[in-house]
DNA sequence: TTCGCTGCAAACCATTTGCACCCAT
DNA sequence: ATGGGTGCAAATGGTTTGCAGCGAA
């Protein structure tokens, strides 16, 4: 695994989770989880797998997904699933600071932004209606500033 | 079509729509958009069409489909995509304010709200990206109070 | 008498899983 | 040598679509 894309922090989540779960390290577990986190954005199966079709063909799809379930289940990723239809994952460290994205509906960039006051208010929504609140998730779909001026 | 379950503006939007892009009126559809509007939640193709089991099984799982796409297309219903792997419909008029849903994971219980001090700052959000914002969504998922309590 | 509509079954498509072989421990 | 891992192909499951016959205008 080349650690120079995985955080020190990472690998080590990663390994102890291998060994806690009696699961082992594999190559290609480890040149998918290298790609991974050399991307950094909000990835695809089918786009991790992609990206590996030139020097590591030989690589199924379904390892791709096994590994990043792995990876999620581990607490090194997020499963994101927007309006498109597939699953994304995005690295985060465990002691992240919930965020929400901002969509691009014409070439998909996505950004993250944080917002207390909106996490406040939902807080607040919540209580209004008598629920324990576990999770939430907002989404603002648009067009990017590039997109926007191609399109005029 | 039982008119004690349609708003008659509804009726007409969705007789104008058929009109206007050379659609036919049919009994199958009458009946799916009539069920649809007595139940005015946020219904799934296939609890639309087990709900129509008893009295008209004859009507097939792709028709609820087709026609409760025309009720999206005509203005009369907006899809909706929880967490939960299907695509749900709830009916709306075509001047509703925007609302966000807060959902329960246990009862899969569904409610609204909204809430302009969000919707405001979500603007801001966008302006601050440079994202020309077209839509948003806001879902908050837990346990409503009576699933709470049960779990305890 | 047109076309659109319907039910059925087959197709889709992202994701998962069964299986026989492979390899880390 | 165990037993988990892998690639492949087949299965899944919600949704869509092709098709031959049906029905509204």
């Amino acid at each position: 695994m080349p650690k120079s894309n995985i955080p020190a922090t990472a690998k080590n989540r990663y390994l102890e989770y291998l060994g806690r779960n009696g699961l082992k390290s594999t190559v290609q577990r480890d040149i998918i989880i290298g790609e991974f986190f050399k991307t950094r954005g909000h990835v695809s199966a089918e786009q991790l797998h992609t990206a590996l079709r030139g020097i590591h063909s030989s690589i199924g799809l379904a390892t791709v997904y096994r590994t990043l379930k792995i990876l999620a289940d581990a607490g090194l990723a997020h499963e994101r699933r927007f309006d498109d239809g597939f699953t994304r994952y995005e690295c985060c460290a465990p002691d992240d600071n919930h965020h929400d994205h901002i969509v691009c509906l014409s070439c998909g960039l996505v950004q993250e932004f944080e917002n207390d006051e909106i996490e406040e208010l939902q807080r607040t929504v919540a209580a209004n209606h008598n629920f324990r609140m576990l999770k939430h998730k907002l989404e603002i779909y648009g067009l990017c500033k590039a997109c926007d001026e191609k399109k005029k």
